[in-house]
DNA sequence: CTGAAAGCGCTTACAG
DNA sequence: CTGAAAGCGCTTACAG
């Protein structure tokens, strides 16, 4: 049988109020008494049950996360800065996913309505903006990571600079001579592929711009389309590293050499990144950064901070390697 | 504010009682009465505090997950079978994480002792035994994923077949006229490169044998060394990807053909192995299935099923592509 | 079949 | 500074 307050308070021939204000507010209370009330609970071993705690106080010390999925290449790193935070500051972390479509939202939003989290940190799966927006105007502290660029003014954020890591690109191309730039964006729906296109365009004009998914298999067939229609491209823009990557394949599989031929610079920084062959150059997204800063961010709120509405933007950086 | 059960019971005539009732057992509630206070929970939309059942019933509906890190590269697969079979339950998952090493494994144990969760899933981070056995023995239902071939008796786990995966492909490069395999392999403390080092030698003898981390600089320095040394192989057995995708970028930097001259084989089937050049044979650890076998497992155990203490284990598979 | 009451393990005014 | 009591929102014997 786990030992309960009463047993303490037995223990520590005190109420049960007091071993509650030695636990928490620890004010007025006698210092002798918290002394020995202190010894007691570390002589049983108490530690006060959450749901009982959270009943009594109306709060949960519990966040959820909501998230597409995670098997997406960097969403371990967002949600492992979302835990290292959420662990220093002695709450636990909810997980949903919304990998199973309807049903996924359904159970989020049942354990939402359960009050199972006071707080909620999300990177919107498409579709699922409704039942989030939905939480908020009920009152739920909601924090979002921007990972696509869709700046919701509504709600406090964390984003990347997008732009500024376009143009960093182009900088690094222009720097090495570079002139006549394939880029190969993601889908355009994404305000993030149009922030870095309009990045890269502050530093060099595109020879010809291809757009296609955030895939190996996108950045693989818009090179062999480029070199089969003869586009005299010098260098490549890839608006992720696993473009890139297939960008790499087909440049080799033609025979081009990476960077001499023809340069290539992605985006996000994945793992991968560095065991490519070359190397990749890369901008780096700050995607633990952005999970830890979200997940402070909210913290905070929780804490009676305000919570602004304005954006917290944590910058890209250029990763040089072998590849540009 | 939140609808509570005694709105629903005011609203529906009825005593808090017969609401709990037709919420929970069903039974022995007169069937009209029944709807009509269905009809009044849905009309105000009334969904039970998640706290206050558990402090009533003494649980939470919440399982934990205990894991080293988010970061591994097939972590985010079976934290999603696990999200996956959770959901499906109804339950909630709190994801803890090892990375801050002891400050992490405190915060993880003070959640067990505030009973934030009735079960628990775990990929046991090194040196972390310790505190999950102790749950167990407290009473804590518990199941491992155990990735590394490290059976524990006391623990229900689930597992996957590394002997028959080393076994496999053995074979592959046996039936390709290999005889000569470079063997690569990860730390050998761990069970699963003892076990996957087994079954590979039922078919086949390794020309030369080499242990390092399961990182792709492994496999590169491990070719490396093996063609400087003048070691004649014709086949490479990486004991994961990562290693797999060094050996080809040192083959490649080489002069050899893959696979003409050296055939490759890896371990894991992560994402990447398929955008390798060439597209990586390999064998296929069932990571989602076994997040979600040993969810549904856990789960089972707190519905009431016996735990059984004997491994469930899921099968390894062959995934053939171009490198050998 | 249904309700009143006690209880789950805490917190927090309210008195003193 | 400290305790008795009420209350958080449920469930579950216990009567009827």
């Amino acid at each position: 049988m786990p030992v309960t307050i009463s047993d303490v308070a037995r223990a520590a021939g005190v109420s049960k109020s007091t071993v509650s204000r030695v636990l928490n507010t620890g004010a007025e209370v006698d210092a002798a008494t918290a002394v020995r009330v202190r010894e007691v609970i570390d002589a049983l071993g108490y530690v006060p049950r959450l749901g009982a705690v959270g009943l009594a106080r109306g709060s949960s010390r519990t966040i959820g996360m909501f998230i597409p999925s995670l098997t997406w290449p960097w969403m371990g790193e967002v949600v492992q800065g979302v835990a290292d935070a959420v662990e220093a500051a002695g709450y636990g972390m909810l997980l949903f996913t919304a990998g199973g479509g309807p049903r996924s939202t359904a159970h989020f939003t049942a354990q939402f309505s359960a009050r199972a989290f006071d707080g909620l940190l999300v990177i919107v799966p498409e579709g699922s903006l409704g039942p989030v927006l939905d939480m908020h105007r009920r009152g739920l502290p909601v924090v979002l990571i921007d990972d696509h660029g869709h700046h919701r003014p509504e709600l406090p954020s964390v984003a990347t600079t997008n732009r500024a890591g376009g143009a960093a690109a182009a900088a690094r191309l222009h720097a090495a001579g570079r002139r006549r730039p394939l880029v190969v964006t993601g889908p355009p729906r994404f305000g993030c592929v149009r922030d870095r296109l309009a990045g890269f365009r502050t530093a060099l004009r595109p020879a010809l711009s291809l757009d296609g998914e955030f895939t190996e298999e996108t950045g693989r067939t818009a090179v062999e389309h480029a070199l089969a229609r003869g586009v005299g491209f010098d260098s490549v823009f890839a608006h992720n590293d696993l473009i890139a990557a297939g960008a790499l394949r087909a440049l080799r599989a033609a025979g081009r050499t990476v960077p001499d031929d023809v340069a290539v610079v992605g985006f996000d920084d994945l793992p991968m990144a560095r065991h490519t062959d070359p190397a990749l150059t890369t901008v780096r997204q700050p995607m633990r950064a952005m999970g830890a800063g979200a997940a402070q961010l909210l913290l905070d709120g929780l804490g009676g901070a305000p919570l602004t509405r304005e954006p917290l933007v944590l910058p890209t950086e250029l990763v040089v390697r072998d590849s540009a």
